[in-house]
DNA sequence: TGGTATAGTATACAAAAGGAAACTATAGGG
DNA sequence: CCCTATAGTTTCCTTTTGTATACTATACCA
């Protein structure tokens, strides 16, 4: 296992909002700029364009573009993107765990201070 | 498939330093903090102090101070923290897959350029 | 002539992250 | 009395990210 591989994965994936755009990209099997741009609340065009063009700067988005006006283009993961998921299944799975262990040891905390209050009372 | 819970993930082993001071953990059962700083180039004490704390409000890591002066603290990586060593794994290996990846497009990117150039001329 | 739609750019600003360097505490050694 | 060592904290500054808002092109429609 590598410290630089996994720089690599990490730089592919990681920022605000990249990783975000990956799950529409998932369901649907082509998007429109402006369709993502919905399924995403919060994301300013700056940022989708940004995040998109690097997504593509890593070949893991395709664009396709449409010589028509109004503009069309249509983005969508492309084959080396679906690569990642089986990454993006395992994070999620690992995600949920964490979050499940996080909210026991907070649990726990909780009452250990309850006990300290008795204690000291 | 979560975005929620990959975002959870992510968050855990994001930034500039984090992931980087996890593999010297990896590799000794503990550590202290000095023995990290020189493991990790570049890394300031205000960095590796901040990111050891996130390791650990994320229970990842262990911190164990000694009452001694000069003082001493041993970082572990937890039990919890070892449950990342799969998905460390799998993202070195696809991190190496995507490197190769982005090796041979431009590779092929370069050819097609000297293509077009013989073209032109 | 003016409004609509799409996929962006450009510009200005605000906030967050990161870096450099100085400062802290204190036991032991010279 | 000063120096060393360890594990930080504090302050100030720069760089990077992100936000908000306005602006672009151009075919079609009324």
């Amino acid at each position: 296992m590598s410290e630089c591989q996994v720089n690599n994965a990490l730089e592919a994936i990681v920022g605000k909002w990249k990783h975000k755009l990956l799950f529409p990209l998932l369901n649907n099997e082509t998007m429109r700029f402006n369709e993502l741009k919905r399924e995403i609340p919060g994301i300013t065009q700056k940022m989708l364009t940004s995040q998109l063009r690097e997504l593509e700067d890593h070949d893991l988005v395709t664009r396709k573009v449409y010589a028509q006006i109004p503009p069309k283009v249509e983005y969508s993961l492309s084959e080396h993107g679906k690569s990642l998921i089986p990454i993006l299944d395992m994070m999620s799975e690992w995600g949920a765990a964490h979050a499940a262990h996080l909210a026991t040891r907070n649990e726990e905390q909780i009452k250990n201070t309850r006990k300290e209050g008795k204690e000291h009372a």
